[in-house]
DNA sequence: GATAAAACATGATATAAGTCATATTTAGGA
DNA sequence: TCCTAAATATGACTTATATCATGTTTTATC
C-alpha cells in the first residue's frame, strides 16, 4: 500500500505526537530506537518532513524533533504525498491516462468508490486526531 | 497501489480474454504492441501467468497465448497476488505484526472497511467478468 | 526427419527504493 | 570565545524492481 519510507515517517510523526512538544525534544538518536527504524534512514525522512512543516526542529544541544500546534493539523494524506508523491494515490489503477467516470478502466468502476472513501478518511483525519486514538486506547502503536 | 508488473499482467490478460481463444491465439510479439507493454518484459510475465494457470499456451509454430474458460474465473486478486505477492494486500498498513480488531494501528479502524471492501471486490471479480463489462461498454482499456 | 516459429529459461543491465557513512552548520553552555 | 551536541546536507552503497538480450526447448508443417 504505502512505501516503507511513508510508514517510518508515519510511526515517527506519531511517536513525536505523543511524546514530544516544545519543551520536550526527541533526538534522532533516541527516536529511532523507539520506532525501530534505521537511524541515518530516519534522519533523512524527518529533514524532508521538517522542510515540510510537518514536524519541528531545533539544532545545536537541547536540540531534537518536536510538533507544534500547526504540525498536528497535518493528515496522514499529506505525510504520504510528501514521501511518496502524489501518483501512487492519485493515478489510475492500471496506470491509464484519463481516469474519468467517462472512461473508466476495467478496474475503476470495481474500485473507486471504496478507493475515494479510502483516501478521504486519509485525508480527513489529522495526526492530532490519531494521537488522541492512541490515548484514548482506540488504537495501539507496537514498536515491531 | 498494484506495481507495474500486475498492470502490465492485468492489461495482458484482460486483452486476451477479449481477442483469443483456444482457436486463436495471439502471440507475445503482437501482445506487446496492442497493449503497449515493453516486449521481454511481456514474456516473462505471460510465463509466470501460465505457470499459475492464469493464461494458456502452447509453442511451435501457430502457438501463442489464449484463454480457456478455467483461466477465465481467475480473479484479478489473484493475478495481483501470483505477480506482486500478498504481503502488499494482506499486511497491516504500518507494517506491523499483529494487525488486529483487538490491537489495530492508528490507521486499521480509519481505513480497514474501505479495504477490505475494496480487497473484496477484487476477489470476487473474475477475469471473464472484467471482459463481460468491456463488451458491453460498461469499461474501456485504451492502449495508453 | 529437417526446418522454422513459437514459448520457455536464464542471466545481464538499468533505474528506483532503501540503507549507511561522513562532513557541515547551528546553537547552547562553560 | 570556544567546545560540544544536535540537526542538516550530501553522497556512497545495497537491494529490489523494471527492462533488455540471448540461448534452449517444443511442435506444426514440409
Ligand atoms: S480509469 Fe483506471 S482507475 Fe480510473
Ligand atoms: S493493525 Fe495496521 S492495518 Fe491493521
Amino acid at each position: 500500500m504505502f512505501t516503507n519510507s511513508s510508514k517510518y515517517a508515519l510511526k515517527a510523526v506519531l511517536y513525536l505526537a505523543l511524546h514530544s512538544d516544545e519543551n520536550k525534544k526527541i533526538m534522532v538518536k533516541d527516536l529511532c530506537e523507539r520506532i525501530n527504524v534505521p537511524k541515518a534512514y530516519l534522519s533523512k525522512l524527518l529533514q524532508d518532513l521538517a522542510r515540510h512543516e510537518v514536524v519541528s526542529s531545533s539544532k545545536g544541544p537541547k536540540g531534537g524533533f518536536y510538533l507544534n500546534e500547526q504540525n498536528l493539523t497535518m493528515s496522514v494524506l499529506d505525510i504520504v504525498h510528501i514521501i511518496d508523491g502524489r501518483k501512487k494515490t492519485e493515478s489510475c489503477l492500471l496506470s491509464l491516462e484519463d481516469c474519468s467516470r467517462h472512461k473508466p478502466c476495467p478496474l475503476h468502476n470495481l474500485v473507486s468508490s471504496s478507493r475515494n472513501e479510502m483516501l478521504n478518511s486519509l485525508k480527513d483525519k489529522t495526526v492530532k486526531d490519531l494521537s488522541l486514538d492512541l490515548k484514548h486506547k482506540k488504537a495501539f502503536l507496537p514498536l515491531a
